[in-house]
DNA sequence: GCTCGTCTCG
DNA sequence: CGAGACGAGC
């Protein structure tokens, strides 16, 4: 069972790059970020095969998650785990969606970008990863099994960056956020690039300008995390860095997850 | 000798286009409209076998003159006939071009479209048609060989429109607009398409908005005018509708006028 | 750089 | 409907 997450910056404008790459790449589950469109104008039928559950807004944001299996339930935002009066405004950007396929958790994050450090945006980052703390902790708590996919706008250590040195006042590689990245994982979550690959330069995102992807000057900010039940059950992660070379290509490249488990979907078709 | 007109509504977007028609239609000379930029991002290499003379502006307007001959003479506006302080501020939009090859003056014009009858923008266009008519009375009246190209925001006659009942409020087709058109008859022009052709439906533009094109409903408003040296010169004229059937087309459609002239430029090269 | 919304223009 | 400008966000 392949899952991948990939942020596309856009789903209107990356619909033939992202069918494309399903075509290559028939993974079970793709966790999609920044689709950028309202939930009425999403594509669903753009996808066969798949059965989409999609949280969207205007303009920004906006996440979705296309599967093989038909999820057993869906979910939006903190709120249904969290309580609505607990988190506050954190739900109206739709940056976290839900389901759950064959007793898997599956959660999709787009969490925000934070701009600069100090920035009102930048608190408003720590302030969803501490929001995600206590969501992710209710699965945890539970024992579930979990797979949390996403766009995380955090580069882990220095390994998940081009040029490390002096960029820890730089957003995306700040204290904080590595911190926060780090709680996840004392969660029991791991980072399941890692288990396979201690690498440098393993990148997900290069920035639009100043000829990042032609330099590799990349950061490592897409991430799969999978709770204790599947560690042992994972068997490769990999980065694909074939459609950030394309014409008009998305800014950032999928992460897939491959796990030792029977698609049932191919038993249920 | 070809010379022919082409409203591209944006030379950026419209760039494959046109040097896919020029390979099928390689015309002596092609005069373009709202080129829609500046002169230093004009695509000048982009038409080999072509000098280009431009005039452009940001945004707006914006004309061209592509010859295969090298011009022996370029100008820009109505100032170097009328005089700046004659003129005021008609010069401002780049609105037309002149070059001269071949002894035959070559004048090509964007005219304002007036927006509706009545408006500030309908006053502008009457009154830079009547620049036009000073500035044609010159090489009209020292006898030069002149073929004005352009996109005239002008339906001559009720057989230029689609539907040409109650049309007589319509921009485009308002008596004062047709008027000025007769004046330019007046001065011994000739209307090519019509030295060929009486018939209905020959329409160079169609709206882009409620299928138009579809439907047919169109207007002829991009004219080639010939002063009386080149009338019996005139070999034929004729409009090509294909490009206004391409993928992401410009709303108007090119105007070829065919002159029994021999084609020097290709002595020369 | 690239994509979006909103605006103006035709 | 399809151009361009402009400003946001990343």
């Amino acid at each position: 069972m392949q899952i991948a997450t990939w942020n596309v910056n856009s789903i209107r404008m990356r619909l033939g790059h992202i069918q494309q790459w399903l075509e290559k790449n028939p993974v079970d589950v793709l966790c999609l970020q920044e689709t950028k469109v309202m939930d009425e104008q999403f594509p669903q039928d753009a996808f066969p095969g798949y059965t989409c559950a999609i949280a969207g807004q205007k303009s920004y944001n906006g996440v979705a998650i296309l599967s093989k299996i038909k999820p057993t339930a869906i979910s939006v935002g903190f709120a249904p785990i969290l309580g609505a009066e607990v988190i506050g405004d954190l739900d109206v950007q739709k940056r976290l969606i839900h389901i759950q396929i064959q007793s898997i958790e599956i959660i999709n994050v787009y969490v925000p970008n934070g701009q600069s450090i100090g920035s009102e945006k930048y608190e408003y980052k720590l302030c969803w990863l501490r929001a995600l703390y206590q969501y992710l902790s209710h699965f945890t708590s539970l024992k579930l099994p979990v797979c949390v996919c996403g766009d995380w706008n955090i580069a882990p250590t220095d390994l998940d960056i081009y040029n490390p040195e002096n960029k820890q006042d730089h957003i995306m590689a700040s204290p904080p956020e590595r911190q926060a990245f780090e709680d996840f994982l004392s969660l029991n979550f791991q980072d399941s690039l890692r288990r396979f690959s201690q690498e440098s330069e393993q990148f997900t995102w290069w920035d639009y300008r100043a000829g990042s992807f032609r330099r590799n000057h990349g950061w490592r900010i897409d991430h799969i995390l999978i709770s204790s039940w599947l560690h042992s059950r994972a068997k490769n992660c990999w980065i694909d860095r074939e459609p950030r070379g394309w014409e008009q290509p998305s800014d950032h490249t999928p992460v897939i997850l491959e796990l030792d488990i029977e698609n049932i979907a191919i038993l249920l078709n």
